[in-house]
DNA sequence: ATTAAGAATGTGTACGTACACATTAAAAAC
DNA sequence: GTTTTTAATGTGTACGTACACATTCTTAAT
């Protein structure tokens, strides 16, 4: 069903049609109605070839998400990005990747800055950097471009879409695992490892999800929680994590909430003797901690899917400024349960096809 | 970069650009080289939408899946494809379901025999019905209708895409987690549950990968594994159920290498006092299970998205047709493990999303 | 040298939409 | 009743591609 077909059904000319589909006005009240009665009852649908090739807009899209070296966690939602820019730059859908360094809030500040200039049609942000991101989240408001979170949200910050993982939930799990997992009473150790000294709220909300479980649960009269924090940029910190390992030598498990669990895999794998019943129970499917799932030194990785993530936020905004599409303000990704038995299928490169 | 543009280049005109491009011959060697030349270099990309426009061809797909009745497991790989359908559909992507009863042979027959004189461009079908589905897929490839199958496979069929699950694998993940939970020594009981006498073998596969898994594991030495078939059309299938759940008052554990864990889950459920502590794991997400899963009663569901399959089916047919694109000829779904903790954003409408 | 046949190349139209511009109809001003 | 203004409606062109058809250029046959 084409315009002209509804010009013809309504005995008018293309251009009103076209004047009603618009809503540029310059249409009498009594054409206006009956052509947009005309239009409802053919259930009139845009041919999007068509449309799409008069319009021939392209669409700037800047992301602005961390920088990262190898088989770093940031490397995972950049590949779902470019991913999506692949199946998306032929309508139009143009991507330009800014990296900051999530240790240096200047270097962020820098990076935002240079976004602001650019004039993008749409952002996606990784708000690591908290405080400063929802700075640049007000400007971008106030110049009217519309952005797309993902990692972790900004609440109230009238976001196109956030997509990305319930920590708490993630927490949760990771704790019920845990328990599944440890037959004998002891010490379950929960372990944080950063390069910085930021707050990172994922990391709290997953610790805060992890306690709430085991608290509730009936292992707790066999068990004892410790935390434990470990700071990659201090001199004798692999010291300090084997220490924290098993400090009291009844260790029968440890959490570690981010992807930084396969430093305490090498740990455990270099006393193994001392060590090696250790449960271990981690996040994120990157290279060093899936070493370590294959050995069997860690028993469960938890994974939200962070190439489909990237994949989703500059999907959003074709389906926004493209298809003028509603998108779903909210996106919470699965959490993934991978240990050695699943991992194949996860660990496909093509995880990102749909 | 447009014909135009390359037109230009090469000083010709835009038919024998066009000539070249589609390889239609009537060029004479030396322009055509030119002419090739000037398209590499330039890395000429058709602009889908004019050539969508111009083609305005459309594809009939018709899926030859299994029926349902609201909550069985064949909605979702349905639920899949239609959702595949809507957006795909202003692509030129049109789609039939056709639906045959699994547990009757001549009404797979019936449906296969209408899809064929249809002549559709593409077939999604499900081969539930082994030898009945590989004779179609005879016909199909003699009538050069390309056909992706989903759920389960049909080796050396020239299938233009498989997408579906490692059925081995699943079963081995099971029992994976089955020896997680088991805290005790006693019998691990798998349970068939079906409601034809038909071979299934996404059935035996995991049974195959669930014995492999605890035959090699350490519990060998605790556990002892029986084997029972439940037949839904027996009139005493209830009791048989209940004798089969718990015969020596010793069962640890039950596998239900199928979605029809849901009858065990009730059972257990009426007898609480007496199994209440029996651990339980089944396959996929339909409601039944859900509820189960909620209330605690089956511990894992294991999934293998099968609305994805669905879609990723339908979409198989977009990327070849319309996009011309190669597709992967063999997808296999991620195994997913599923609990009480992570169902919440499994269980989600829009799992398809992408 | 002229013509016919065939190869090579060029031109024109259509697809459905968006938007600028042209035209006509109606209402207001004189 | 004529002119001016404004509202309403209609027309034409462009987007990039595919394909039918028209034209020009070769080459061989007469």
């Amino acid at each position: 069903m084409t315009i002209k077909e509804i010009a013809k059904l309504a005995n008018v000319s293309l251009g009103t049609v076209d004047r009603v589909i618009h809503k540029r006005g310059k249409v009498s009240k009594k054409t206006e109605e009956k052509v947009s009665a005309i239009i409802k009852k053919v259930n009139y649908q845009p041919n999007i070839y068509a449309r799409g090739l008069v319009l021939n807009k392209s669409y700037d899209i800047i992301a602005l998400v961390p920088s990262f070296v190898e088989g770093e966690y940031w490397e995972m939602p950049s590949k779902g990005i470019k991913m999506a820019e692949k199946n998306l730059s032929k309508f139009g859908i143009k991507l330009e990747i800014l990296y900051f360094d999530q240790n240096s809030v200047p270097s962020f500040i820098e990076k935002a800055d240079e976004l602001i200039k650019l004039k993008p049609d749409g952002v996606i942000l990784a708000p690591v950097i908290n405080f400063e991101a929802a700075k640049l989240t007000k400007k971008l408001e106030k110049a009217n471009i519309p952005f797309s979170l993902i990692d972790s949200n900004i609440p109230n910050s009238n976001a196109l879409s956030f997509i990305g993982q319930d920590a708490f939930q993630s927490g949760k799990l990771a704790a019920k695992l845990m328990c599944s997992e440890i037959k004998a009473q002891g010490t379950i150790s929960i372990i944080t490892i950063k390069n910085n000294e930021n707050h990172n709220k994922t990391l709290q909300q997953r610790i805060e999800g992890f306690k709430d479980y085991i608290y509730n649960s009936d292992f707790i009269a066999d068990i004892s929680l410790t935390e434990n924090n470990i700071h990659l940029g201090s001199a004798n910190w692999e010291e300090c994590l084997t220490q924290a390992c098993n400090p009291d030598n009844d260790t029968v498990g440890i959490f570690v909430p981010s992807s930084m669990i396969h430093y305490v895999a090498k740990c455990i794998e270099s006393n193994v003797d001392t060590m090696g019943n250790i449960k271990l129970i981690g996040n994120d499917l990157i290279a060093n901690n899936v070493k370590y799932l294959k050995k069997g030194i860690i028993n469960y990785l938890i994974g939200q899917r962070p190439e489909n993530q990237g994949y989703l936020a500059l999907e959003s905004f074709y389906k926004h400024l493209v298809l003028e599409k509603q998108v779903p303000s909210e996106k919470y990704l699965p959490l993934d349960i991978i240990t050695q038995e699943n991992l194949m299928y996860y660990n496909d490169d093509d995880v990102v096809s749909m």
